[in-house]
Formats: structure tokens, C-alpha cells, sequence
DNA sequence: TCGTTTCTCCATCAATTGATGGAAGCGATA
DNA sequence: TATCGCTTCCATCAATTGATGGAGAAACGA
């Protein structure tokens, strides 16, 4: 258990509440648009109290990341058992279905990985790595490569390609729900049937070939 | 022509080489991580020569967003003539070519549209309902609506599909193709083949349903 | 009750931020 | 040369930033 873990499992310490705070509000408003006075305000203490319980800034922006790295590589592997054995079609459904809820359980943070990807910055290095390891799993676990060191440029940008749909979705919720004037309910709704109109006949059809 | 293009008609002019580095700082920093002093720094100019042609730095910022609006606006256009009476997976095809080349000779801006779109900002209202007029327009167009007014969610979330795989290809570069372990050319030929595989399957097979 | 540890806040720091006023430079015109 | 308008820079401003030291609560065991 590290020691993240153990300050959450108890959602009432100060640790766990700034973390809960400090999460929301870099989504929302990026890293350098969040300060650490906006951070103590929301879990409603002092400053001084925050840099008491978790020190620098940037400390507390990477315990961010890390925990959502951890949770991410847990939830591939769930799902990884959960579909095993089962047709390439049913395993892209129930993938997308379980990582659209698991993804939009966790909006906020789903926004801050992928703009803190984007952006240029030293800390986003082994994020990088780790995301470039799940992107070989699912590629192998899709059948488009035989084995994790033998992956074709295209295999991969073809799982990049669901990634990146799959995330973009969710981080603009706040922007495209508006557009498409629907529930919160219903968009999630919608974005599980639009990804599966995309993406199932694009993976399907390139199986039925070989 | 706007003031803005005005100044950028002279690219040697003082406004418009603010604005280019203006321009490549948002978009790699964001607006909050972008000092005026950087951009007066990249110039090469103090940072009151700055002030003295653009005035706030909300103004500078607006104006790129505002620049990037119109050129996306023109450029959808040209490929409506371009396509025009052509099949859908003809138009598909052509339309993938030519917004990518579009938007990765424009990397920079295109990362920072995604940005400033998916951060909560009272500033981007009118860059949604941009948006939405031109997704409302490409559904119409692929033949996914009979006219502007009756545009389903679902009709309109699979055009965000597109766009978001576009826009999210081409702002990630700097951290997908690392990845991917090619060259910038490279890059921009897989994700034109990529977007072709996932997209044209869904399009097309819908059509023929119909 | 005392002492210790853990926690929280107030006051304050230096550095950086967006922004401005004013002086100096420049070329053109008379 | 003198004057004018346009442009650029230096010096400076108040506000905000990340961060810290120290004073006091609060909790707890001896």
C-alpha cells in the first residue's frame, strides 16, 4: 500500500482531501491556472496547511498522475479477463463499455492526463512509457501483432486511434454535451455507441480479411 | 480584412511577429504557463513594445483563437467544392488528406484550439457554437442529416468522433510519435492511413444500409 | 497535570506576474 | 534645424505567486 493509498483510504484526512481538491481543480484549470491557494480554499484551510501534508506543488500534481497511472494499468487488466477467449467483437464492446465508466467516474483526472500529455514538460516522461506499454498490450490482445517487440507503427496508431477517441470524448464533456444538447446520462450514452460505431467495423473487418 | 490580417500581410511587421510567437507559445505552454515576457523574449523586444501593439494579453490570445476560427472556416469550404458530387468514401478520403495537411502545418494552433475548447473559459463560448455550426454542416454533408435543423445527437457525435481523432492526432504529436518511433513525414502519412482505416468502414457501412 | 507530538493558522518572504508612464530614438516634412 | 508622429525601451507599479518560520491549538499518553 503506498502511502497515497493509505491517506485515501481514509477519504476524511486532510492528505486525502487536499489530494481530492487538488485533483479537481488542476483538471479544470490546468497546472499553471491552479494555485495552491485555489487548492486550500476549496478543502477550506490554510496554505501553510497544505505544504504541511504534501510539500511542494509539483509533489502534489505528480501524486496525481502516478494514482491515476496505478488505477488505469489495474482497470487494462480487469478488462483484459474479463473478455479473454471471447471474439474480437465482443471483447471491443465490453472494453468500451467498461473503460467509458471507468473513464468517466474519473473526468477530471481523464482531462489532466491527456493535456499534461500534450504539453510539453519533463515530468510526463515515464507517463509516456507507461502509456506506450498499454498501447503494445492492447495491441497484441486485438491481434494486431504477434508479440509485445514486434509492433508495427500502424498497429499502434490504430490503438492510439481508439485511445485517443476514447479520451477526447470524455475530457470535452464540458464542451461537446452543449453542443449536442443532451443529459449527462445520455451523453455517456452516446459516446459508448459512437465509439463502437467507429471503431468495431474498422477492427472487425480488417480480422474477417486474414 | 481584418486588422489582424492586416498585420499578418507584412510578415516582417512588429504585430504580426508577435503574434507568430504568440501564437507557438500558447499553444506549447498554454495561456496560463505563457508570460508576456516570453513572448516579448522570442521576439526579441522589450516587453512595453509588446503593450504597445496588442494591448492586453487576453486580446493577443483571443485574436489567435479568432485567426485559427476563420482559416478553419475557409478551409472547410474549399474541400465542400473539392468533393463535391464525389462518393462518400471519395469525400471521406479527400477530406482526411486535406484537413491533415491543413491542421499539421498548423500543429501549434491546432493543439492550442483543443486546449483552450476542452478548459473551462468564459472566452470560448463563441468558438462551441463555431464549432457546432461546422459539425452541423459536415453531417449534412456526408449525408448523415437531410438539412441543418434536424441533426440528430447521434449524427453529430459521430462527426465529433472524426474531428476529435483528428485534432487530438495532430496536438499529440509531440508526445505520440516518440511512440511510434518515426519521423515527422511518417507521422503525418500513419495518421492519414490510420484515420482512413477507422473511419471510412464505420461511414460507408452505414451508407449502405440505407 | 505535564510534556510531547501532531496539526493548523497567521504573518511574511522573495520572485514573478500583467500592466503603465515617461523618456529616448527614429524618420519624414517643412 | 526644428517639429511632429510613430515606435521602442527603461524603470517601476501593485497584485499574485510558491513557499516558509513560528506561534498556538488539539490530541494523547504518562
Amino acid at each position: 500500500m503506498t502511502p497515497l493509498e493509505k491517506a485515501r483510504s481514509n477519504p476524511d484526512s486532510m492528505k486525502a482531501r487536499i489530494f481530492a481538491s487538488a485533483q479537481k481543480l488542476f483538471a479544470e484549470y490546468g497546472y499553471d491556472g491552479t494555485t495552491t491557494r485555489m487548492i486550500a480554499k476549496d478543502v477550506g484551510i490554510d496554505i501553510s496547511t497544505l505544504y504541511y501534508h504534501w510539500g511542494e506543488k509539483k509533489e502534489l500534481y505528480l501524486a496525481v498522475l502516478e494514482h491515476f497511472k496505478r488505477e488505469i494499468g489495474a482497470k487494462l487488466k480487469e478488462i483484459e479477463a474479463m473478455v479473454r477467449g471471447k471474439s474480437l467483437e465482443t471483447r471491443l464492446d465490453v472494453a468500451i463499455d467498461e473503460m467509458c465508466d471507468h473513464l468517466f467516474d474519473r473526468i477530471d483526472v481523464t482531462r489532466l492526463i491527456l493535456f499534461s500529455s500534450f504539453i510539453k514538460s519533463r515530468d510526463t516522461d515515464d507517463l509516456g512509457a507507461a502509456i506506450s506499454d498499454h498501447i503494445s498490450n492492447i495491441a497484441v490482445a486485438m491481434g494486431l501483432a504477434m508479440d509485445k517487440r514486434s509492433i508495427t507503427p500502424e498497429a499502434k496508431a490504430r490503438v492510439m486511434a481508439m485511445v485517443l477517441s476514447l479520451f477526447s470524448f470524455i475530457s470535452g464533456e464540458i464542451f461537446l454535451r452543449p453542443i449536442l444538447n443532451i443529459d449527462a446520462p445520455e451523453y455517456i450514452r452516446t459516446v459508448k455507441e459512437t465509439l463502437k460505431f467507429i471503431l468495431i467495423p474498422a477492427f472487425t473487418r480488417e480480422e474477417k480479411r486474414h
